[in-house]
DNA sequence: AAGGGATTTTTAGTAATGCTAAAATTTTGA
DNA sequence: TCAAAATTTTAGCATTACTAAAAATCCCTT
């Protein structure tokens, strides 16, 4: 066994961007290091220290905190991602990704602001399109708008129509393809980036990011 | 200042099951101690004390172990929601929300299994109906199925016609409404639960429940 | 500009524990 | 049945999680 520091070997740089964001959090709520202490049970020195990357909290002082800044704690340990100002896209401005023209192309509608979690496209899957069976990290929703496809998961298959929805873990195997000979239309949110939020990296559909 | 012990009075059940569910996942996955130890840099009969709930790891063992198992720091700390068999949901298959004929209803499309975080519904919005302007945590989308609605978030007002979206950090105030005269039809996703999922509690609109 | 209260940072210190190595026990497979 | 693998238990210590209090900084009012 080889010999390691106890904390703050293996975090680097994720306990300065945890203290970072603990604070920014508790700013954007407008609370002092007092009231979100005392709250928490536990000393204004100790917050002070775990928001400037100095003192690594327990989990459970972490958890206590995360409670009194009313966020979840895997939140403070996700990646960073980039901001952007506007939170809506209408139908003509979203960013559309496509190999081909015969093949399945995508319309990003989720917004990027820091600490969102969630994503959302409209996957245009053209008739007997298929998706590589594939299990990750975080949750799915698939709500049909257009057409008829198969869905796969863990082993069970459904067919899903117009208004039709599935929601599952994506930790399961899952799959799904347009078993018509008509263009189907989804609308994909899910909590793991499995589509691309960057057009240059359009081209491959199953870019895993390491959320954790 | 209270004195509190240090790490187990406040988590108090939470680690138990914290380390139930490493080792559900350790064995999902096929793994043994000594595997994971070897990964994650620590010692084997440190994570057997982890997982019997004897200790509690710091932050930067439980990420090293998070990393070692492939899943999100985050999904060992929610509260286990009660499961269930089926994650889809067909339109005829889903229970509906109603105070009355004329007022706005809602059908759950989102499932609940343990660690899910995404919740969603369609809302059926009458001519006129507006809601209160809130804030709260979480993010949300809007997705509009049918009709057309007027949306402020932070003071900015948009209108969403058939297939526009808007997706925001639901703490910045908003508020929506049905500005027409016909009926709309929202698809609604969120990570924050302002939307019941027991029917005995459908008539508080703006229930909230603390995610974290 | 001065003053005072609020807020944050710094300091010094210790009780608790995060984590180890190794022994003991249990489990597994041949 | 036996030996190896896997897990649990034990004993112990280096480190630190967290404190109280002092010092410094910030902010607002007069």
């Amino acid at each position: 066994m080889t010999e390691q520091g106890r904390t703050k070997d293996r975090l680097s740089n994720d306990h300065e961007s945890l203290g970072t964001r603990l604070r920014e959090r508790r700013l954007e709520l407008g609370f002092t290091l007092k009231a979100v202490a005392d709250q928490a049970g536990l000393s204004v020195g100790f917050i002070s220290q775990i928001e400037r990357g100095i003192t690594i909290p327990s989990l459970s002082s972490l958890v206590s905190v995360s409670r009194v800044l009313g966020v979840n704690v895997g939140d403070f340990l996700t990646t960073k991602a980039q901001g952007s100002d506007g939170f809506q896209t209408g139908q003509s401005g979203r960013p559309v990704f496509a190999v081909s023209e015969s093949s399945v192309s995508y319309e990003r509608i989720s917004s990027a602001f820091p600490g969102h979690v969630m994503r959302s496209v409209i996957i245009h899957e053209p008739p007997g399109h298929r998706s590589e069976p594939i299990a990750h990290e975080g949750e799915e929703m698939m709500f049909v708008l257009e057409g008829s496809i198969t869905i796969e998961v863990a082993r069970k298959r459904t067919i899903l129509g117009v208004g039709d929805s599935v929601h599952f873990p994506s930790t399961k195997v899952h799959s799904s393809w347009n078993h018509t000979d008509k263009p189907a239309k989804i609308l994909w949110t899910g909590t793991m980036d499995v589509f691309c939020e960057e057009p240059s990296e359009a081209f491959q559909k199953n870019n895993k990011k390491d959320v954790s």
